[in-house]
DNA sequence: GCCCAGGTGAAGC
DNA sequence: GCTTCACATGGG
């Protein structure tokens, strides 16, 4: 047994088949940024810096550490894998679509943080929500200690001290209409009319029932948050791109309404959607994305 | 200028 | 019950 109690600034994660990159930019977290040394972000209130190495996952943080079990959580390496994909039903949709980022894993993020950037993510692009809680960060948040020459973070501002913002403030982050949904959520939580911390022990239909509570997040944020900061993995958010997905790969050529896509998917995807949904995303998005648009009409 | 973006809630039929 | 629309803001 070792017991040793070693602070230590950095570790290494030995891992095959983890693609960061992929992870760390795939929609399921909006703080990521790659600077010159490596990924950086704030996890569990501590800066971080992450790199892809041949041998599996670098991690580095300002202030030592003498366990690195929330790291871990965070990334997911515990996880049993192989039977996630084992759960997925036999398709071949599916199975190109999660051949081609086989490194693709999903996060287990703060649940607050997660729900806060999803009431935030409605009809905005991935590098506008970026923009957004960035800007929340640095006026709300708290700065942490980072490393020597990394530039300064701050950490995601408390549902408390989002409560106390004023409407103007929050739309002065470039939220728009979305700035009274976030105060009332942060309203909710802070004062515990919404127990995020009890919402894990519930099943996914009460737990999903509770965040739909929140003015603002209907059906696709809470699921959101059900996967991505509570590990529900049947969880399946169905946004736009997932909508595109299942109408071409599923419905080819016929007039599917979101609701039956919805029932679909439940029945369909098994106890792992969530995770089938995040390769679908992530191909929909790299492989299938949208031809540019001929520049040149006259010519037939 | 146009259309679209990890949507939701409310109003209109 | 369904369908349509407003809601801010910025990228392509």
């Amino acid at each position: 047994m070792k017991r040793s109690c070693v602070f230590e600034t950095r570790t290494l994660f030995t891992f095959e088949n983890y693609d960061l990159a992929a992870t760390l930019c795939s929609g399921q977290a909006f703080r990521w940024k790659l600077q010159s040394l490596g990924w950086e972000s704030v996890v569990a209130g501590r800066w971080i810096r992450l790199n892809q190495t041949a041998k599996g996952i670098g991690a580095e943080t300002a202030l030592p550490q003498s366990d690195w079990r929330w790291l871990r959580h965070y990334l997911q390496l515990d996880l049993d894998f192989p039977s996630v994909l084992k759960s997925f039903p036999p398709d071949e949709h599916l199975t190109r679509a999660s051949s081609a980022c086989a490194g693709l894993r999903l996060l287990r993020q703060d649940p607050w943080e997660c729900l806060a950037s999803f009431i935030l993510s409605s009809t905005k692009q991935i590098v506008q929500i970026q923009q957004i809680v960035e800007l929340l960060c640095e006026r709300f948040g708290e700065p942490v200690t980072i490393s020597e020459g990394a530039e300064r973070w701050f950490s995601f501002p408390s549902a408390t001290r989002l409560a106390a913002c004023t409407e103007s403030e929050l739309r002065a982050c470039k939220m728009g209409f979305r700035a009274p949904y976030l105060s009332a959520a942060a309203r909710m939580v802070a004062a515990r009319e919404i127990d995020l911390e009890a919402l894990k022990d519930l099943n996914v239909l009460q737990a999903r029932a509770e965040l739909i509570r929140i003015p603002g997040v209907g059906r696709k944020i809470a699921d959101c948050v059900l996967l991505f900061g509570f590990g529900f993995q049947k969880a399946f958010p169905v946004d736009v791109w997932i909508m595109k997905a299942l109408r071409q790969l599923y419905f080819p050529g016929r007039r599917v309404k979101q609701p039956r896509l919805i029932v679909f998917s439940e029945k369909y995807f098994g106890e792992n959607a969530g995770y089938a949904q995040q390769y679908l995303f992530h191909y929909m998005r790299t492989q299938h994305s949208r031809p540019k648009r001929k520049r040149n009409r006259g010519n037939i």
